[in-house]
DNA sequence: GTCTATACGGCGATAGAC
DNA sequence: GTCTATCGCCGTATAGAC
């Protein structure tokens, strides 16, 4: 029976990724050795080429997780009722993630930036979590009220949460994504019909 | 007399860290190396260690004449008479670099993150931009009205333009930043005492 | 100060036994 | 599928002639 023999390959592949998105995280794509994700997987470095040829492969796959993690993250917020709720909840997000990030910054902006950067050959692929984001947003300020301006106001939240996760990296202080994060719902309020 | 051979000396390494900078900007740190630089700057590669003992101190140098550019940029600024003028003055800045900052990042930003992530020995070098760019822009809301919101209005600013400089990368699409710069544009207005 | 040449280590990728 | 061993290249850094 291969069953179980394929399940336990899905689930070291599952760890591998797991492994290199946490260090693509935590210090970058280009430092990241395959030694480095095998050893933290524990699996042997020959391995690590059995379920990805090369290293754009592996980040490529990193990229989609983190796409996957981006939806499920929307979906859990789709259960707000409220337009408004749910991007209040996009928020809550971000501060709840504000020591991590403000070590490491945002997970997903990091690594998108740095897979896209000048067009590389992934460029596309980077680009896609950044897109489901932004038309979840633009899709909530459309439900939000009759204003014509949903797209500027997803680009400026989206715009907001990866700069506030920047910036607080940059100054080693995570309250500043608290702060931020204030001040975009008291922005969101303002938007609301009277 | 060494007079001109000093000259001659800080003039090459003045060219290597104007490589480097470039360099550090298209590709980003990591993968950008001495040989890298030296053959940009014209120097050979044995040189560049009689100017930089390690490729740490080549990223501050860098680091710090970025600082260096933004404080020109804000003096240039503070020419005008207005601080709301001063601040649209450094919106306008991003809008115009907007096609380089969507091939590549801004290039303070992603160096400085690059640099600081993950508390670097760099850390504190790559912060002073920052530092720099945050209370001068907290100086000019402070200026713009008797709000207690400076602060958190200097973060919104610099978030939004580091998050959109980022996002347009990203996304490959340099209008996002001239869009953005409108909303920024219309929120500094709506600031303003009436 | 500036160069060429090179030592040394590490990383991506492969070979091949099990 | 998983491992160990290893090749070849490239990057940092140094040595030493000029």
């Amino acid at each position: 029976m291969t069953t179980t023999a394929e399940a336990s390959s899905i689930i070291k592949r599952r760890r591998l990724v797991d492994a290199a998105a946490e260090l693509f995280h935590r210090q970058g794509v280009a430092p990241t050795t395959f030694a480095n994700v095998a050893s933290e997987a524990k699996i042997a470095l020959g391995s690590v080429y059995y379920y990805f040829n090369a290293k754009d492969d592996l980040v490529a796959a990193v990229t989609e997780a983190r796409k996957g993690g981006i939806e499920a993250l929307l979906a859990r917020l789709d259960g707000s009722k409220q337009p408004r709720q749910r991007l209040e909840g996009l928020i809550d997000a971000w501060v709840s993630d504000r020591l991590v990030d403000a070590l490491y910054g945002c997970p997903v902006g990091s690594l998108c930036f740095e897979v896209a950067r000048g067009r590389g050959p992934l460029g596309e692929v980077a680009a896609q979590p950044f897109q489901v984001l932004m038309s979840w947003c633009e899709r909530q300020f459309r439900q939000l009220g009759p204003s014509r301006d949903a797209a500027p106001h997803a680009l400026h939240l989206v715009s907001a949460l990866q700069g506030v996760s920047l910036t607080a990296a940059v100054l080693a202080d995570a309250e500043l994504i608290t702060k931020e994060g204030k001040v975009l719902k008291r922005w969101l309020r303002s938007l609301e019909p009277k």
